[in-house]
DNA sequence: TGTAACACCTCTAGTAACTAGAGGTTCAAG
DNA sequence: CTTGAACCTCTAGTTACTAGAGGTGTTACA
């Protein structure tokens, strides 16, 4: 049986964000000493463990809690699983492509300015004050 | 003159983010018709194309406000412009390796699993349950 | 046994950048 | 004048945590 406090150190989440995912219903609430403190055995440890690999895949707390209830019925067909990464690769994707148009226009806007002017004249300032800028971002 | 709905309109940025702005300090406080309804002149309308331009590109809202002060001193130095537009330009491009290795890892995960099975052999919720995994991530 | 340090507890509220909704006032058109 | 749309302030919610206050429990040592 586990502390929380040893929960966190093998898991590398905090002790309050284990609280947070004992709140959000990821993790099962636990057994209690008769201090009232918390004790998990080694089911809580590997569900927590799935639940920091989901979320450093940016899972959110909602397709986790999805994922969970999959892995607790062996039954269901894989499918959702399958579903809920495609989504979230799809997402991850997304999200690399706007970044890399974002790349692109802070690239040019910080490249046009060497810094050794004023404000008044400053390449970063007047770029984001720029209207011809504006109807094309929309 | 611009009602706040007028300015919304013009600027695609919604009436309770203009009042947010306004709230954090990056819209000016406008004046008021008799009736208590914000009016907003050219500069007004100008600031906040400025703001929403900055926030499409991914500046916080206290960059936009060191930007913001850059601008309305016209002898201060261009540098501290070029510093924060450089500094969120490493962002975005730290994201960006950070979403390609999730997305990497993720088409791994998703591309292992058909779909067809069950949950029990559900490579998705295995892949996630993986230990090695989890050293490897770490 | 008493003490002290550390770990645990619950609860409230804050973070960033909005967003939603309640309950009210103002404005403009018919 | 009436009505509907737009405006107002205020409170609270969203997501995923995080911080801190005020208290209790646990363990090691004297």
């Amino acid at each position: 049986m586990y502390s929380i406090g040893e929960l966190s150190r093998r898991t590398n989440v905090k002790v309050p964000t284990i609280r947070y995912y004992e709140q959000t219903g990821l993790m099962s609430v636990p057994e209690r000493t008769h201090g009232n403190q918390r004790r998990y055995d080694n089911a809580g440890l590997e569900r927590l463990t799935f639940i920091k690999h989901a979320r450093e895949l940016g899972f959110t707390i909602e397709a986790i809690s999805s994922l969970i209830e999959l892995q607790d019925n062996p039954d269901r067909s894989c499918e959702a699983a399958t579903e809920i990464a495609s989504a979230q690769l799809g997402d991850v994707r997304a999200r690399i492509k706007k970044l890399r148009s974002l790349e692109k226009e802070l690239a040019r806007i910080a490249r046009g300015c060497d810094g050794e002017g004023k404000s008044s004249d400053c390449y970063v300032l007047e770029s984001l004050a720029d209207h011809h800028h504006c109807q094309q971002a929309h």
